[in-house]
DNA sequence: CGCATTTGACCAGCGC
DNA sequence: GCGCTGGTCAAATGCG
């Protein structure tokens, strides 16, 4: 399907952008959860272990894609995604974004019998929160991939310079606030991005705790585990991967310093882990998913 | 019927 | 202040 020759060049400028805190999944695992048995056990090494990063908008508003970017200079720049990902959209000029957009202030009034509709107006503050926010960047073919979790549709917007929409989705569980923005790559429209916000407060449906990923990453009440680097990151984020043949990024931004970079494929997803409990829970699970085909391995 | 999705409108933040 | 953009709301619609 899509190799890993591809995937890397289509990233080549992402990769550069990290380069100076790229780790491997194995790499993160050794040093920040010192595990080294994770490659082993799933035979990952070297060729799938992809970028991880992740995000804390916790030093900017509303610019929640930040990504450090430490520069081949070797200074710390910040970048986004989207810039990262579809400057060359920008350059080129030929891409246009989604024709179905039109302004909002040209059919203000029309064909809406209320335009007081919106009584509660938006939550200023809650936009702003320091909520932690992780990117997977996703290989596959589907746009909402399955991760244990039910989530509602409330939104799809267009992107600007890109052709695809991206679509917000929120937690259905009542009171957990997490949401998510799946979209797809302009640049390589073969990867999906997407984006948590917040922690789940709940476990994963009983449902879907039949598989391992959503196993190992149902939360506990605590909503951040303290790392050995100090870094924060929730233990729920969790992908699984089924039926399709994914890579997976995820990107996180670490108060401007180091980016955390794994992946792991497991015949059921692409997981990531920041608890050293959970992690040898993993390490279980993963163990005992040794004789995985081969077709739902990595790429 | 209940739940999820679609989609246009609304709102806030930001840059100019 | 204005326009652009991202994010969210909520009515309409679809689907099982």
């Amino acid at each position: 399907m899509f190799s890993e020759k591809h995937f890397s060049s289509s990233y080549n400028d992402l990769s550069q952008a990290f380069d100076p805190s790229y780790m491997s999944f194995t790499e993160y695992l050794q040093e920040d959860m010192e595990c080294t048995s994770l490659e082993r056990s799933f035979g990952l090494y070297p060729s799938s272990t992809e970028v991880f990063s992740s995000i804390q908008d916790n030093q900017k508003p509303s610019e929640s894609e930040d990504i450090v970017d430490s520069g081949i200079d070797g200074s710390e720049t910040l970048a986004t995604l989207n810039s990262s990902i579809t400057s060359s959209s920008t350059e080129s000029g030929t891409v246009e974004v989604s024709g179905k957009r039109k302004k909002d202030g040209d059919v203000k009034g029309e064909g809406r019998e209320s335009s007081k509709k919106r009584i509660k107006g938006k939550k200023k503050g809650e936009k702003k929160q320091n909520e932690p926010k992780f990117v997977f960047m996703t290989k596959s073919e589907i746009d909402h991939l399955e991760d244990g979790y039910r989530w509602r549709k409330y939104g799809q917007k267009a992107v600007k310079n890109s052709p695809y929409p991206r679509s917000y989705y929120r937690c259905t569980t009542q009171k957990c606030i997490v949401k998510k923005r799946v979209e797809r790559s302009f640049q390589d429209p073969t990867t999906v991005l997407t984006t948590y916000e917040g922690q789940h407060n709940h476990h994963v449906p009983s449902s879907l705790k039949g598989n391992v990923a959503a196993r190992m990453f149902t939360t506990t009440p605590t909503p951040f585990s303290t790392t050995t680097n100090g870094s924060n990151f929730p233990q729920n984020l969790n992908l699984r991967m089924h039926n399709h043949n994914h890579h997976s990024l995820m990107f996180r931004n670490n108060n401007m310093q180091q980016s955390i970079n794994t992946t792991a494929s497991v015949s059921e997803g692409s997981i990531y882990s920041h608890n050293n409990n959970i992690n040898n829970y993993l390490l279980q699970q993963l163990n005992n998913h040794q004789n995985i085909p081969q077709e739902y391995g990595l790429l």
